[in-house]
DNA sequence: CACATTTGTTAGTAGACCTTCCTTACATAC
DNA sequence: GTATGTAAGGAAGGTCTACTAACAAATGTG
């Protein structure tokens, strides 16, 4: 069993450089998680030697990523280790969360993923091109407020965007089909990420959320309602790159009325469709449900959209044996009657080999969860770290 | 983008020669799909150098895996190239398939994965121990009937089995943590590889089905319902090893009696809980709802149970943004109105962007898929070939 | 027939990692 | 205090991989 992620059909060549690259990726990975560590260390956790890892740790000192951090005090015997680590100056991270309808959030992060700036702007109803002007416009006051050099710029948007971070379709900011990655880019001469919104906040949780792994599904809950997908250590692309977009799939039928749940009849969607999730789930549309009722009329109210998410849920559940689903939205309304009713639901649904072993919480990280995740698709782009 | 597969996290370190083993597959992968080509040929597809890959060849002439075979003869400039391609007598794949409950269907396949030979065996009501005996002694036979080199040996089973082949359990033979795997490969002294027949069946239909590429998902009707699914060219093994289980999804709800389709309440199924997909959709359950039925009845319960089928799938497809759902089983009951009906139901709870570009269709391999598939098992885990 | 074109090989080079051996620095036993 | 063992880190040399450059062979074209 090689180092090479095991795929199916080989794709493209690999140069000795690219093991290199690799190698470099994994030993950066080392040092972003366990903090400063010695060579041997690091040779041990990697399995290359303490020669390699010395010449790749010299590299990595020479383009000023990491140094040596003094030595370790532990009275062990032999000589003492000095350990290495990623220089806290070495760079920043601009983030920009473009969630909201109304404004863009942004942030410049430290090396450690901690805020150090944030930055809003109110949208104001622009769109298109306007709306990519505004996002230059607060990507270049958040990269003159780093005071390190700047290792890249990540955005995550709503909207269907492909690899190459252009948006082919996000129909809040009427973007059709814009290299919005390129753009930026091109325009701040940094590199620039861009990823659907539920996709970075999947990597956020991935990396900071303490997620162990493979089979992670983090549920946005705002706006609308998307999902992220992380299988086997891999981001889920999907075939147009629309993979998460559950957010219209039908959750509610007509005939539901008879249940003696409080839905009226399908709710008409956005989308022109009727019964979508997001008629269900969305903040304002939980709101709505629970405006005026007391608290145990809201549990039940709350109860009954968890139970259809449930429903939408298992057979996802089950399809990818999923070992973790996060809910990111307010947790006034997740984290409660819904949630619980959704995991019941899901465990009542499935097999117990998939339920039982399914866990189901609130998102670890707080409302920086998203900036988080868009600081990741940087850290992922440039130095393959994650 | 370097020729590693994109995974989040770098896991293991990579060495050269692992990227020559990359380098060595890719050819190879290249000379199993596009057939005998010339050196020149597979520099260009592969971006290798004429000089690499000349070398790559040589070294699997040596091991006797490919051969020259002639020269091309259309008339063009320039020196006639040699055409290199995988020997028909370099080997043959032994495969089984486990998924009938009472008898194992074995096979020798050829180098194009055509069968040469067949055997079967009944089972007799023998379990636990007993079966990997007379799974045993069906290998021996058809690896006696091999007139070439074994690559190795391929099973597909029903039931959760890990990566290394271990069946972590399969209660239909009474297995349970049975490293089915190791032992056979012990007995046998040649590597074989065991997965769950629904991910055999994806990887068949992946291979020799035509797929493209990405967001493949194989369902196998039969005894139970089992799925396979294929994303990014990568199968998804899920948490637990259990991804595809997806038979015993609730599909029919107590109150879905109301709903005219004619269900009767939620059927209790061998799991021990009510209204799972898999007593709806398995190939007993689909006989015993049509026997007796004239055509268009028959029909009409071939529908009902297919709109149940695309309730269950769309989620699915949307979470994943599925290209192509392909279904396993008797044509008779899945190749109509079940068909129809499923992709209907999908295209009508999914928005356009899933469900319109989703295909659903019959398998393109025979009977044979479930051996195709294991045979892939085997020159994917050995040649790194699919 | 001269020449361009394509194929495949030979020779030399640069990079990546390995094994082996060495120095340094500490803890521990005597 | 001295000798010994252990661990960290570096230097030298070797192997493997794939590359570039150059060339011979075989063919079509002007």
């Amino acid at each position: 069993m090689n180092g090479i992620g095991r795929r199916l059909r080989p794709v493209a060549k690999v140069l000795p450089e690219d093991g290199r690259a690799h190698n470099r990726s994994l030993t950066l990975q080392q040092l972003f998680h366990a903090g400063p560590v010695s060579r041997a260390d690091l040779a041990r956790t990697t399995g290359l030697t303490r020669v390699t890892i010395s010449d790749l740790v010299a590299s990595l000192m020479s383009e000023g990523l990491v140094a040596e951090m003094g030595v370790r005090s532990e009275g062990r015997v032999g000589k003492p280790a000095t350990l290495v680590g990623i220089r806290p100056d070495a760079f920043e991270i601009v983030a920009v969360d473009l969630t909201d309808d109304a404004s863009m959030h942004g942030a410049v992060l430290d090396v450690s993923g901690a805020v150090v700036h944030r930055r809003s702007t109110a949208l104001g109803g622009r769109t298109g091109d306007d709306a990519v002007d505004v996002l230059l416009d607060l990507c270049r006051e958040l990269v003159a407020l780093a005071t390190c050099p700047v290792l890249g710029v990540g955005v995550g948007s709503p909207g269907v965007i492909d690899a190459d971070g252009t948006v082919v379709e996000a129909p809040n900011r009427g973007w059709y089909d814009v290299p919005l990655a390129k753009q930026l880019s091109a325009a701040l001469d940094l590199p620039v990420h861009v990823a659907n919104d539920a996709n970075v906040a999947v990597l956020g949780e991935y990396t900071y959320g303490g997620a162990s792994g493979s089979g992670l599904l983090v549920l946005t809950v705002g706006q609308g309602v998307g999902a992220g997908i992380v299988l086997d250590g891999a981001l889920v692309q999907g075939h147009g790159h629309a993979a998460g977009e559950i957010g219209h799939v039908t959750a509610v039928d007509e005939r539901d009325d008879a249940e003696g749940t409080p839905f009226g009849s399908a709710e008409l969607c956005a989308c022109g469709r009727r019964g979508c999730l997001e008629t269900l789930l969305s903040v304002p549309a939980l709101r709505r449900r629970v405006a005026g009722l007391d608290r145990s009329a809201a549990d039940a109210a709350l109860a009954a959209v968890g139970r259809r998410l449930g429903i939408v849920l298992a057979p996802v559940a089950s399809a990818l044996n999923l070992f973790e689903v996060v809910l990111v939205g307010p947790p006034d309304l997740l984290d409660g009657p819904l949630r619980d009713a959704a995991l019941r639901t899901i465990q009542e649904r499935t097999m117990p080999v998939i339920g039982s072993e399914l866990r189901l919480r609130m998102t670890a990280l707080g409302e920086d969860g998203a900036l988080s995740g868009a600081a990741v698709l940087v850290l992922s782009g440039q130095l393959g770290v994650s």
